[in-house]
DNA sequence: ATTATACTTGAACAGTTGCTCATATGTCAA
DNA sequence: TTGACATATGAGCAACTGTTCAAGTATAAT
């Protein structure tokens, strides 16, 4: 019993089942948009932001954007957990850096986008 | 009254201030953000993915990832209004495309981010 | 005018998110 | 060991998101 959820009959059907055919595979999009969803928070941009120019642990942050420190940690560890970053303990304090150099094009491209509108 | 969410002493002052200057200026970064947010949705990514190939209507979408032709229309107007995305009505049928050539690079550039994880 | 088609819209609702608060863990120093 | 410091973690909660449902508008054909 397939389901379907579409209640109308496609405009041009021979294009959208090419489209369909041709785009990436769905769980790739599912990344993908895990990814997007990541960036897609402002502190978390600021972090990464920051990393950029240097790497930084948790109070350097907590400082620098006037948020408490459990509020960072739990951003770091989302942006951990989606492997934009990475730690390195140093004795009490943990230093966080980009974990890969694609981001920094990334947020470059980006921003650019959204200056130029 | 200033109010101060940070409770700790940052480790590095100098270097944190100045990242925080140097940083883009926050409504940019706010700005970033809500396009990053846009992307961040599954469906929304296989709508510009489509649309990378193609223009499409309303009923073509909804065909092609089996939704409900409300819930297609209600994510175009979330692309329309972040300027992703155009709409040409032609008759009763409203042609969808891509409103800036930046996105297809964006999208390709983080595609391969995800993929070679 | 009436009906059908293509699409839009607003309310409602479950699921998710990002913060706070309190507490826990890990490391160093006395 | 005891205390201080840096960070992590889990529960709780208000705010937000994406879908459905039940309307609505706009255009075309009869």
């Amino acid at each position: 019993m397939k389901e379907n959820k579409c209640d109308c009959k496609p405009i041009n059907q021979e294009l959208s089942d090419k489209a369909r055919d041709t785009m990436p595979n769905i769980d790739d999009i599912l990344d993908l948009a895990d990814f997007f969803k990541v960036m897609g928070d402002s502190t978390r941009l600021q972090i990464l932001m920051a990393l950029i120019q240097d790497e930084f642990c948790v109070s350097d942050f907590s400082y620098m954007l006037n948020m408490s420190q459990s509020a960072i940690s739990h951003q770091l560890k989302a942006l951990k957990n989606a492997k934009l970053i990475r730690g390195r303990r140093e004795g009490r304090v943990i230093y966080y850096s980009l974990d890969d150099g694609h981001i920094k094009d990334i947020l470059a491209e980006a921003l650019v986008h959204v200056l130029d509108c």
